[in-house]
DNA sequence: TAGCTTAGTGTGACACTGACATTAACTGGC
DNA sequence: GCCAGTTAATGTCAGTGTCACACTAAGCTA
């Protein structure tokens, strides 16, 4: 440790990619190879580079962890973190994002481009190094929010979906069950929240549904707020 | 310039303090002293210290800018600026505070420990240094957003304070007029928002009003929105 | 006491919500 | 082909909140 002002000081992104995932809410976790808490899990991240946006970073992360376009994803900036000894290399301070993502299978999985797995959240909560577990903790509850007050549960259905899928959505990340009647007639009735496609998917039983694709409403008016709101 | 990697990154915090003040929503600006910018507005905001914790340093500050203690006002981290280029004397990360005062006179306003100034928030958008208008708007749309779903109200009041006030505050924050007969009830009926005194205050002229102090309650079930959200 | 001003309550139309019944459309077994 | 099972979608109806407005209450001044 130098007695120059600043000397360890950086700046790193760390991300909550969500999906909603054989009937869990699921979180990108990696397993760290380097110390500090090498073998441990973590969220996915890592430094800004010099010169490199903040936001930029987190695009970057993204596509290098899910080998996706982060650019196409729902990422959104939601916290800082930088409590002075929060990681033991020296000063990091971590600015936290949110990315939404449909059940896609990871490109690079298993490759060696990248450890990134899906984890049931609470799976991992409790486990995760750093101070991930809050981080991730705000996350859930931010996603939470975000869905009675804006269209963001779209973004974790495919392109098309039915209006049953969006509410297994819903019932995923608020852990609540929703009446499908009222459900249907709310999302419905909400101008610019979805758009029929006209066509049909058929289920390995029972009647079609119809297919809708996401609205280009962003925020939800009024909102559909969950029960237990403290 | 070094080569050595991130010599110049610094972190700052940047205030953005609100009030209602003679019927508009003022912002603290100070007068720049230094280059950059020397002589033109900006938001209260200074260098986060080594070793010195983010939000502790946004309660220092507010403390050395208004003179108040800053631990008692509402004072919530909203975002991150951390375009490269937005600072010219080099790497400096922002990290963007919204507080909330009642109309108090500032303790330091015109004495040599500081130079912040009240001023409305038409009145300065545009004319801040760095991206600090920009920092401004985030934060008063933030502030209205925080109105409908929460109690934050209560923050731009005094301790005591009647259900006009009240409805002033939001009039005022929101740009938009509200009927006082069904403010008052939607106030009064929702569990937690506002306690009655038992005292009354008499006005000018006109019918004493009930004085109330703002409640245990921080969210809002159902929120109050106001028309125009898009 | 009349008249002004502000505070607070009452009322009725209307929209939204929540609980539940009913109908619609498809599959597979017999 | 017909019935049972399953899932999707629409209908009903009472309770509640919202909005726009009328009205009463309580102080002041002239």
């Amino acid at each position: 440790m130098t007695t120059r002002e600043h000397a360890h000081l950086r700046i790193a992104v760390d991300l909550v990619v969500l999906t909603v995932r054989e009937g869990t809410l699921q979180a990108l976790v990696i397993t760290r190879g380097n110390e500090p808490f090498a073998g441990q899990p973590a969220l996915p991240g890592g430094f800004v580079r010099t010169d490199e946006d903040i936001t930029d970073a987190a695009v970057r992360e993204l596509g290098e962890e899910t080998g996706l376009d982060g650019g196409s994803l729902f990422l959104e900036q939601f916290a800082v973190f930088g409590e002075p000894h929060r990681d033991p290399r020296g000063r990091v301070v971590s600015v936290a994002y949110l990315a939404i993502m449909p059940d896609l299978p990871l490109p690079t999985a298993g490759s060696d481009a990248s450890n990134a797995a899906w984890s049931p959240v609470d799976a991992v909560r409790g486990s995760l190094a750093f101070d991930h577990d809050r981080i991730l903790d705000e996350a859930v509850e931010r996603a939470r929010r975000r869905l009675e007050l804006t269209t963001l549960a779209t973004r974790f259905c495919a392109a098309e979906f039915t209006i049953g899928d969006l509410r297994t959505v819903y019932e995923i990340v608020w852990g609540e069950a929703l009446d499908p009647r009222n459900f249907s007639r709310k999302v419905v009735n909400t101008e610019g929240f979805v758009e029929p496609t006209g066509t049909k998917r058929m289920p390995p039983t029972g009647r079609p549904a119809a297919l809708y694709r996401a609205g280009a409403a962003t925020t939800l008016n009024p909102p559909i707020m969950r029960t237990g709101t403290p």
